[in-house]
RNA sequence: GGCUUCCUAGCUCAAUGGUAGAGCAGCUGACUCUUAAUCAGUUGGUUCGGGGUUCGAGUCCCCGGGGAGCCA
């Protein structure tokens, strides 16, 4: 029969991945089945369920596993799959001799890539030696309606990967790999705390004066009290207030929230730990920090050596670390003895700009001093320092918040811990003098009084024990231990711009 | 915010200014130990959006959106 035109063509949908499952979904509640009010009861996760094989026992094991099917190998009457879960993959071996005819034409027929099934099946190993499960019953608990990214190449496209992480982590082992390792490495540092007594606490993210850094805040708004609160920059002017209230050991793992740009190494929103030890000092937190480190080598990563990604180098971990003075560094990168022109201001400023200069630094007019020779450290000497580093005793115009050194009032009783050419801690012999700390203050705020804490110079004048307090920034930390290239690669999702809904 | 660069099928990528293609995935079929399974056949496109130059634009130009890198 010829058709004419008034012939309605028949539509093809094979093309069309989302049209398809969909029908095969309607398939099979037309068949009695909605895989949407299907559950299963896992016994194991798949790498636990493997460890049960005895070598040479096969069949002797019946598991009970749950997960997404990953690939597909159909060979006439048996077929192998995978299906991932937490903990990674595992091989199925389907049969039709032993599924019967029906059981395994729905399996042919109704699955595809993506969907969520769980199975029950004995162990065996194949003949290229991995371990398996034969298939004995299995149910389909979520049909995926859309397909998965191409399985060999996975997702690469960036944006993709961010926006729809979720898919990145079914197909790209290494991110799935390198974001559970974040949770570990968290998981890690808490474990050493505890270990040494401190208190784990939660401050608020709302406030009403941003301090404790100096960043620019995030403005929202509350409209039961009618008034506007800032995210926090920071936890440290809180956990101090611990510190008076006679927690002697707090930190807080928690996120904070800055106004700034997003880059390679920086995400508006990110993780910090800060630690407080009463009658300890910046000192007791180099301790504190290379016993964090070590345990994270030692329970997490398994070696104390990891190779830098954007240098090459090897760092490592174990052993003493450097420490050094911020402008012995300094002396040494200009090429003369600059820090002994600190007491002559006017000079100081002439060589420390006369210095930048020559080293390539674009200088603002508007900068003071130590801001210029700041540049200097920030541009010509933390990048290159990539083997763990401890730069002590930093001018005092850095830090409100550390004790002044009694040596050297010029300076404070802190370092830097620079790794992989990072920042990774800063860490302060914690001020406690209440009038001193309010000098600095408002010698920090300027015209802005309406910037400083007043509350926490309360706090201070009822008293605070002298103690070591440390920040650790931990997607910084993961970024140098999992080797990633950037800070959204240990983010789950990283900010990034909202596409327009239309 | 500035400069550079990218955006093509569900995914990974091709295409001198001249008929938009391949692999995977999908669909049809074969196949009872596969490993990116294989074999045969086959569907699939508002080339990020809008405008312009041109006989002709995925490609060149302008505006807009989004991503990445460098700088601030």
């Amino acid at each position: 029969m010829v058709g004419s035109m008034s012939d309605v063509p028949p539509t093809d949908n094979s093309h069309d991945q989302h049209a398809v499952r969909r029908q095969k979904l309607a398939d099979l509640r037309a068949a009695g089945f909605d895989p949407f009010r299907a559950n299963v009861t896992p016994t194991h996760f798949s790498a636990d369920a493997k460890a049960l094989y005895v070598d040479g026992q096969d069949y002797a094991v019946t598991v009970t596993v749950a997960g997404r099917l990953v690939t597909f190998r159909v060979q006439g009457g048996s077929s192998f799959v995978k299906i991932q879960d937490q903990q990674g993959p595992i091989q199925l071996y389907f049969r039709r001799d032993v599924l019967g005819e029906e059981r395994y034409g729905v399996f042919k027929k109704s699955l595809d890539l993506g969907d969520i099934i769980g199975v029950t099946g004995a162990l065996f190993k194949t003949k290229t030696g991995e371990v398996t499960i034969r298939v004995d019953a299995f149910t389909l608990v979520s049909k995926a309606l859309r397909p998965l990214p191409e399985k060999w190449h996975g997702l690469s496209d960036p944006e993709q990967v961010y926006r729809q992480r979720y898919l990145d982590l079914i197909v790209n082992e290494e991110s799935r790999k390198r974001l559970m390792l974040r949770s570990r490495i968290v998981a890690s540092i808490r474990s050493t705390l505890a270990g040494r007594s401190f208190i784990e606490v939660e401050t608020p993210v709302l406030e009403g004066v941003a301090g404790g850094a100096a960043a620019r805040p995030f403005v929202t708004h509350h409209n039961a009290l009618g008034s506007d609160f800032f995210l926090r920059i920071a936890l440290e002017l809180r956990l101090k207030r611990l510190l008076v209230g006679g927690y002697d050991r707090v930190y807080e793992i928690g996120r904070i929230f800055r106004n700034e740009g997003v880059s390679r190494k920086h995400n508006p929103e990110f993780t910090m730990l800060e630690v407080y030890q009463a009658y300890s000092d910046f000192r007791g937190m180099m301790d504190l920090l290379k016993k964090i480190f070590g345990d994270i080598c030692q329970n997490v990563i398994g070696t104390s050596e990891i190779k830098h990604a954007a240098s090459g180098q090897m760092i490592n971990f174990a052993g003493e670390w450097r420490e050094v003075r911020y402008f012995a560094l300094i002396d040494d990168a200009v090429g003369f003895a600059l820090s002994a022109l600190r007491g002559t201001p006017t000079e100081y400023r002439a060589r420390a700009i006369e210095a930048a200069q020559k080293l390539g630094l674009e200088i603002h007019p508007g900068w003071e001093t130590h801001e210029i020779v700041n540049e200097i450290f920030g541009k010509k000497i933390e990048p290159t320092l990539i083997q763990p580093t401890f730069v002590t005793h930093l001018p005092k115009e850095l830090c409100p918040l550390a004790k002044l050194n009694a040596e050297d009032p010029g300076l404070i009783d802190v370092f830097e811990c620079i790794i992989g050419g990072m920042e990774v801690a800063p860490a302060y012999s914690e001020q406690n003098d209440p009038d001193v700390q309010r000098t600095m203050f408002e010698a920090q705020a300027g015209e802005e009084k309406q910037n400083i804490d007043q509350d926490f110079l309360l706090a201070l004048e009822h008293g605070m024990p002298p103690a070591g307090g440390m920040g650790v920034g931990i997607d910084r930390l993961c970024i140098l231990i999992t080797g990633a290239e950037s800070i959204r690669d240990v983010i789950l999702f990283p900010q990034l711009r909202q596409v327009d809904a239309k």
